[in-house]
DNA sequence: CGTTGGTTTGATGGAGATCAAGCCTCGTGG
DNA sequence: CCACGAGGCTTGATCTCCATCAAACCAACG
C-alpha cells in the first residue's frame, strides 16, 4: 500500500461529481481535503482487515474494492463490490467487521476515522450526502440478496453477468457490450454461493447458447443481452 | 390500514431511546411529531407497494415487517426483516423499489416523503442518526449475503434460527432460550433459497438431532444453541 | 363439519458439489 | 530463448443433496 502525502487533486477528481464529497461547497472540500491523502493498491492487496480497530474511512476513485469474509473452512465470502465514488469506513463500528480488498490497481482517498467524523458533523450536506451513498449500497445489497435467492446456478450467473456489464457501461441504462470480469472465477462461486466449476460450466454454456462469447479468461462479449437477461429471470 | 390522526405518543414510545428520533431534543421531536401520525397494521397488510411514487418514511413501534420482492414467475423473495425502532422508506428514490408488508400485527409511526425530508435537512443530527441505521441495516443486509452463501441447507436453516434466537433476545449477547418464528415456512425458504419442503425437513431434522425442539408450527425451544451455531457453519 | 392455509412426510429425478485430470497464460530463472 | 512452474481455468465422472411431484395431516375458522 502506497500513501501519498500530497495533497489531493480534487480538482482533478475524476468522481469529484458523484462521490459523497461532491455535496460539500469548495471551502468545505478543502478542509476535508486537507485531513485525507492519497492511497493506491495493487490488485490483491487488503485495506481493512475484520476485526481491526477504528477502521478509516475511504471514496474509491479508481479500480475496484472487495468486502468478505472469511467462513470456518476458509472458504471466501463475497459480501459487496465497491466501485468508483463508491465508500468504505464502518463510522459507527469500533471494529472492522469485514475484510476490504483491491480486485483491481485502485487508487483512494483515505480519512482517519475520528477526524472525518469530525468533518461530518460539521457538514450536515455531507452527513446527508453519505446517507444517500449507503441507502444505494444498500439497496446493492439486496439486488445481491435478490441474485443468490435465485434457485438455479445459470441464473445466478446470468444475473451477475447482467450486473456487471451494467456496471461496466458509461450510460446507465444500457449494459456495456464488453467488458472484462474484475473477479476470478473462485470470487465469483464465493458470491454466488457455488463452486468454481459450476461457474466455469455455465459460462461455457452461455457461449454455447451464443449469449456471450469469451475473449480470454476475463473478456465478455454481449451477443444477447435479452436473452441473457430473461435466463437470469 | 389503520390510521390516527391523534398526536404521536412520544413519551410513552417503547423505542424512543433506539429509533433515529432518538437523536433529537424535546422541541425538535415535538416538531417530528406534528408531521407524523400513528399506523397500524395486521399481519399480511402492505405498507409500501413496490413501483409506488413517493413513499412515505416510517419507524416501526412493534410488530415486523418483511421488504420482499416478486420474482417472474411469481415466488417472493424475502430482502430483509425490520424490528422494532427500524426505519423503511427509501428517501432518495422516487418510486418504491420493493414491497414492505406486515408479518405480525404492528404500530409504525409514518411521515410524509417531501416533510420528513425538510426535517432532516433542518436537523443535522436526525440525519446522523439515519446514517447510523442504515449502515446497520447495511450490515445486517451482509449478514444475510453470508448466511445464502452458504452451501447446504442445514448451514442456512442453522443460522437462520440462531439470527431469529438473536433477534429475539433482550440482551444483545445471548440468544433467547424460547422464541416464535415470525415467519411461514414459505417466507423461510423465500428469505434462505430454499424450499417450504427442505425447511421443514432441516427443522425435522434439528429437532431429531435435539438440537431444538419445536412447540407448535411456530415456536422454537434452542436446547442446544452451541450445536446450533456449529452447524451453521 | 367442511374448508382453507400452513405444515409434514414420502418417492423420485436432476442439478450441482466433489474428486480428479488436463490445459492455458504468464512470469521467472536457467 | 526456452523450460519450467504456479495460478487460474476448463472438462469429465461420480455421487449427494435438494427441488419437484404427490399426498396426508393439522389447526383455525366460518
Amino acid at each position: 500500500m502506497v500513501t501519498m502525502r500530497n495533497p489531493l487533486a480534487c480538482e482533478a477528481c475524476p468522481v469529484r461529481d458523484r462521490a459523497a464529497c461532491s455535496a460539500l461547497d469548495d471551502n468545505q472540500r478543502h478542509e476535508l481535503e486537507s485531513i485525507g491523502r492519497t492511497v493506491r493498491l495493487k490488485r490483491g492487496e487488503v485495506l481493512f482487515h475484520a476485526g481491526e480497530e477504528a477502521p478509516a474511512s475511504a471514496t474509491l476513485i479508481s479500480g475496484a474494492l472487495k468486502i468478505s469474509s472469511l467462513d470456518a473452512e476458509g472458504t471466501e465470502r463475497i459480501l459487496s463490490l465497491v466501485h468508483p465514488a463508491g465508500f468504505v469506513g464502518e463510522m459507527f463500528a469500533p471494529v472492522a467487521h469485514h475484510d476490504v480488498t483491491a480486485i483491481a490497481d485502485s487508487i483512494l482517498c483515505l480519512f482517519p476515522a475520528d477526524r472525518y467524523e469530525k468533518v461530518v458533523d460539521r457538514f450536515p450536506r455531507l452527513a446527508k450526502a453519505l446517507l444517500r451513498r449507503s441507502s444505494e449500497d444498500l439497496f446493492a445489497s439486496r439486488e445481491l440478496i435478490d441474485l443468490m435467492g435465485r434457485r438455479t446456478a445459470l441464473q445466478r450467473v446470468a444475473g451477475f453477468l447482467k450486473a456487471m456489464a451494467d456496471a461496466a457501461s458509461s450510460s446507465p441504462c444500457h449494459p456495456a457490450q464488453r467488458f472484462d470480469l474484475p473477479l476470478t472465477r473462485g470470487e465469483m462461486a464465493g458470491m454466488l454461493g457455488l463452486t468454481i466449476e459450476t461457474v466455469s460450466r455455465q459460462l461455457t454454456r452461455l457461449e454455447k447458447d451464443a449469449v456471450i462469447a469469451r475473449e480470454g479468461a476475463r473478456g465478455i462479449r454481449l451477443n444477447d443481452a435479452a436473452q441473457l437477461e430473461a435466463l437470469a429471470a
